[in-house]
Order: C-alpha cells, then structure tokens, then sequence
DNA sequence: AATAATATGTGTGCCACCGAACAGACCGCT
DNA sequence: AGCGGTCTGTTCGGTGGCACACATATTATT
C-alpha cells in the first residue's frame, strides 16, 4: 500500500457493493447515487494527442478517466505555455459546468490513452441536482483542483526544473498506476515550461542517482522514495489536501 | 469611461431600482434577491494587515468588500510566498462555502482599509438555496477565479518584475478606484514574490518613464495607458474574461 | 534636536534558466 | 544497406533574479 490516499479509498469502497468503475471521484460515492449516475456514463477510449476540448468550446461531455490520463494547458499567445493540471482516474473533466457555464478555460488534450467514462452535459446537469452526495463531492473536487492550482502557482515559481520533474514524474506514475510510461523529454518539457535541455539535464542527474531511468520515451521510475525526497514538497501537499478533503465528513448545511 | 466591464456594470444596475451596495457581484443581482440578500449583510470597516482567515480555519462570514480591498496570499514554508488574489469591490471572500467544505484554503489579509458587507456562513448558505440568480452569479464568481488563478500561472512564469509591477498596480488601482494608494515596496515585494531590490528597480524604470511617481509608499499613476502597454497582457486577459462571463446570459440548465 | 524606525537606492558576485545551434544515437521504412 | 525522422546530449554567450551588504533619505518619537 503505497500511500494513506489509497487506504481511504478502499474504506469507502468497502461500503458500497456495486461494481467499481475505477475512477475514485466516483468510487466514494454511495452505492445508490453512484450507479444512478454511471447508469447514464458511457465508457470511451482516449487516444494520445486528442484534443478533447479547445479553450472557449463549449463543453458537450463530462469525463471521468479511469485509465486514461488528461493534461489542462495553458498557452500564452503561441510559444510560451505550461501544463497547469493534471487529471487521471482520482479526478474529472468538466467542472466548468459546475460554475454556472460551459465554457472551456483552458485546451484539454490526452496525455495517456486509456478508457474513460463520460456523461453528456443534459444528464450531468440533471444527476448533480438528483444527488446530493454527488453534487458534494464533486464541488469538494473542484476545492481541490483549486487548491493544487494554487499551489502550482508557487511551485512553478519557486522550484527548480529537477524538483518540478521528480514531481511531475511522480504524478504521472500516479495517476497511470505504473512505474513504466511513455513521454518524451520534448514533452515533459512543455508540460513544465521549460527548454527541452533543462529537462535532458534535470532528467540526467535523477538516471544519474538510479532514480529513474529512461531511453527515447520510454521511463522507469525505479525508487520513489528517493524520487519523493528530490521532488519539492508540492507534490506531498497536493496529496494530503486530497486525502483531507474527501475524506472530511461535514455537516449538511455545506452542499 | 476607463473600459467596457464598468459600463457593462452600470447598464445592468439600470434595471435595479433599488440602493447600490457599491460591490459588483451583488449590484448586478435582480433587485429582488439582492435585498433578500443584503437585509441580513452587515456592514464592516477592514482595517490594514488584518488577518480575515489564517490558512485551514473554519470560515464564518463571507466578505464583499465594496471600498476595501484583500489579499489572498500563499506562503511556502515560511520564507517564500506569494499573493495569489486580490479581491476588491468586484468580487467576494470566501467561495469556499460554496465548494462543499468550511476550511479556508489560504489566508486572507486586508491589503487597504476601508468598509465591506459580510453575512454569516449559516445565512449565507441559506440565502444561496433559496437564490437562483445568486448561485448563478456567484458560481460564475468561481469560475473566473479560477480562471485569473490559472492566468497568474503563466504570468508568474513567464514575465517578469516591471510587467507584473505594472499589472499589479493597474490591478490595485481598479479595485481602489483611486490613482492614488499607499503600498510600500516591501510589500508589493512580497506579493509579486520577489526581492525588494527588485520592486525598486522595476519601479525605478515605471517612474523614469513618468508612468508612476512614488515617495514612501505613496504610489500615484500617471498615465494610465502607458502603465498598461508596459503590463503584460495578463492584466487584459483577465477583466475580459470578468466581463465575458458575468454579462453572459446562459440557459437556467446551467445552475 | 537627537534618535529610532521606516523606506528607498546601489553594488558585487552568483546561479538557474534562456536562446540558438549543433552533434550523436536510435528507430522504422523502403 | 541506406535514409529520414525522432530522441537525446552538449556547448556558448546572455540575462533576470538571487543573496548579502551597505548607503541614504524621510518620517516619527522623545
């Protein structure tokens, strides 16, 4: 059991006896709400490079990966950019819709393929006022991916690309449940806003320490301990303000 | 007329016959729910360096500022730290109620002095229940939040000490409808998240240019729109993405 | 008027990252 | 075997911001 994240899940999931759809936003849910929900999901596989959404689309779906894994992205006017979020099976695509619009903020590319569950924006917006733990839940969610946002904020500006990488590594091992991906340095560098070279270094020095160890795409994380105590501190905190929130049991009166 | 938002503003509050609270998320609310709304507010007088929530309390009170103006900031293991918002007269603390959890995610501290509403948690929560409009209004609140949040990102990243400056003083200027505020270096320092020396060179060059003049924290802008052409376009991005999101008129689905 | 506290200006060396360009290594394809 | 595309490694000069230290100017206190 590699972390407390895990172990709470798997409480909450005790409870319920429906079938697991693998993706945790969904998971914790209660047995009823839950399978009133996926009833009207439907499972689609993400192809790497897909755009799912363009900044300013309107939204049509609402995604729940399950095996697949999402980038969020923000370009500034054509060169510079940097990923700002990054979804897999513990989050969702589509909040947007929680907060009265269906305007996309930002592009939404695949970063993983895999499956992934989706509901149409209609029953979306129908199952949320149906549910309350739902609607809990996934506004809990949205305290979240507010929360990371603000704490991306200080890591990309504090941090260096060696720490930001181990994270970013880290992340993605995550959320893919594998030490073993594919992604190119080119990649991982926009993703992070920095030069390609800066992660050839960055990514050196973590082979260079047995860390992690990669050819032409291909990375093996191969101690996350040492990984873990490289990587800046973010990514222990964005771990814990998940653990924290969706695990807290409030009173009602906070829908 | 400075730019579109204000005057957007000011067609809205046409259609409300009733008093103005002088804060744009409830001026622009149907006259109707905004004195449902606004009979159980209270007046309060901010005063300078006030902490309104540390990081992780419980939240009480929602706050409108209407002449005040707060921080958000978010400080890294106590040396390096950052602000990540700055609410003033178009905006509201404490969206977190909304968001299914009482527990501030960040602290937030009085940056200028001056008179605020603020209603209760409990009626709060309440009112937004029984107000359409409100959550609507409110909810979109979120949304630009959000996406000024992912905006700072970039800006943080990418630009550097003048631009940001210049932004951040266009942005302080707008929150205190005032050309003239008092904020020393240091402090614009720590909320840019850089070195003083930084701040006093950056202004340094903004006063050369007869953009700004400055004396002991007594900050006066002189020409507004050269102010804005040193800023970066961050500053633009995000009273667009204000005015574009709460002018629009969406379907009632989208609650 | 003397003193302290606050606010601003300057200088030096250092480092992470940038931009650009080039070189080598490995792969799939014909 | 040869070719082109992809991925990775290296170098060089330049710059923005860092840390630290010190100097100065203005305001408040007594």
């Amino acid at each position: 059991m590699q972390f407390n994240l895990q172990m709470q899940f798997n409480e909450e999931i005790a409870f319920n006896q429906s079938i697991k759809t693998n993706n945790k936003l969904l998971d914790g849910l209660p047995s009823e709400e839950r399978q009133s929900f996926t009833a009207h999901c439907e499972s689609v596989n993400l192809t790497v490079g897909e755009v799912i959404y363009k900044a300013g689309d309107a939204i049509q779906y609402v995604y729940f990966p399950t095996e697949s894994t999402i980038f969020l992205v923000n370009t500034l006017d054509g060169n510079a950019g940097m990923k700002v979020a990054l979804i897999g099976n513990e989050g969702m695509l589509g909040i947007t819709l929680m907060l009265g619009t269906d305007i996309a903020p930002l592009p939404a590319l695949v970063q993983s393929e895999g499956s992934a569950l989706r509901i149409s924006k209609k029953m979306f917006l129908e199952k949320l006022q149906e549910g309350p733990e739902l609607q809990l839940r996934f506004k809990r969610y949205i305290y979240i991916a507010f929360s990371q946002l603000v704490q991306a904020n200080v890591c990309n500006r504090f941090h260096v690309v060696e720490e930001r990488l181990a994270r970013l590594l880290l992340m993605i091992k995550d959320r893919k449940h594998s030490k073993k991906f594919y992604i190119t340095q080119e990649f991982l560098a926009q993703i992070l806003g920095v030069r390609r070279v800066g992660v050839t270094k960055a990514a050196g020095s973590l082979q260079e320490r047995k860390l992690i160890s990669y050819c032409r795409g291909q990375v093996k994380i191969l101690d996350i301990a040492g990984l873990e105590a490289v990587s800046c501190i973010c990514y222990k905190t964005d771990k814990e303000t998940y653990a924290r929130i969706l695990s807290t049991k409030q009173t009602s009166t906070l829908n």
